[in-house]
DNA sequence: GCATTTTAATTAGCCGGCTAACTATTTTTG
DNA sequence: CAAAAATAGTTAGCCGGCTAATTAAAATGC
């Protein structure tokens, strides 16, 4: 859902024009969330691309990350899916394609029979071995020329980001919370 | 696809620990990376949440815009698209889903019987106007708490990241171009 | 002036997010 | 100990991105 790129973006004009009906405007605000979101997605799409030509997605990559770290290369479904941030779900449909793939294997639980055991395959190690070099080049590429100063004011402008979301959405999750105790 | 929140990422530890096996690793940009990612969606999942309560997505939002502006309301979908920079059969299913709205309506060009004429309705209008103040509020409070050296500096690092961005996707382009003509 | 190429818009299907509903199993409660 | 609630995983369908194929119309080339 956010792969299209927005090429037109408003510019100053516009915004002063609409400044005039919206006092909540602040151009520089505007100017800088579309930028943000603009340079992600140029981003984000290059990665991406990266990762289409191994035949991977950015999820499936991950879940191979996870299971080349877990104990014997195995792992629930629904912990995955707790660590991935995305529903059982998305993770089963993710699994289901790996699977056909031979990325990874699975089997029924011997403790729990609602429970299955996905496993990385050999298969699937080698698609990461080959894949790593590139997805670290990759970031080298995007982000390198960053000097260090550069890289620590970027972590601490993120840092200021993701506070300002982490307190309207838990200020508004408390409000919907709310609501559902009536 | 983004919308998956990757709650468990890779600490330093993990990383040292890889970075045996690929001297490309450089656990700081690898860092910097996840980090903007995470950053973003989390923004961009509070946003979204703020366009679901009124019934739109970004791209529907973002149509009605550059109908809002157009003269006479009126726009091309083609034209639509490429602003965008989403593909015509995209914008074909959303402006689909935005007529049944009633937020748009559609009418043959008289000028080429290929085409159709996008105008905003009275109802889409009225979307807009009662969106817009929340918008412009949802960008004040992710990015108010920015001081505006702050915000400056955000700005050139976004744009040294989009920078390297286009130079690797020119030249990946320029490789692909190469081969077609092969 | 006709054949070929390009363009405009649509539909089908894939992918990966979501929610909702389902079946089967485990855990909790009274 | 049985009923109720919660959990695990799956499937269906929606949404919005994509590519490919389709139909109809316009533009281009010879």
């Amino acid at each position: 859902m956010d792969k299209f790129t927005f090429i037109d973006r408003p510019d100053n004009q516009r915004l002063q024009l609409m400044k005039k009906s919206y006092t909540e405007l602040n151009s520089d605000i505007v100017r800088l969330f579309i930028d943000f979101q603009w340079t992600y997605r140029n981003m984000q799409k290059a990665y991406d691309d990266v990762l289409d030509k191994n035949g991977l997605s950015e999820s499936r990559f991950i879940i191979l990350m996870f299971l080349y770290h877990a104990p014997n290369q195995t792992m629930l479904p629904s912990v995955i899916s707790e660590k991935l941030g995305a529903t059982r779900a998305t993770v089963s449909k993710l699994l289901k394609a790996m699977e056909i793939k031979g990325w990874v294997s699975k089997s029924s639980s011997t403790t729990d029979k609602r429970s299955l055991s996905i496993q990385l395959t050999e298969n699937g190690n080698q698609v990461l071995e080959k894949f790593l070099p590139e997805n670290f080049n990759i970031a080298n590429v995007l982000f390198g020329s960053l000097t260090s100063e550069e890289m620590e004011q970027l972590f601490y402008l993120l840092k200021k980001i993701q506070d300002n979301t982490q307190k309207y959405t838990h200020k508004n999750g408390e409000i919907k919370d709310a609501n559902k105790k009536d």
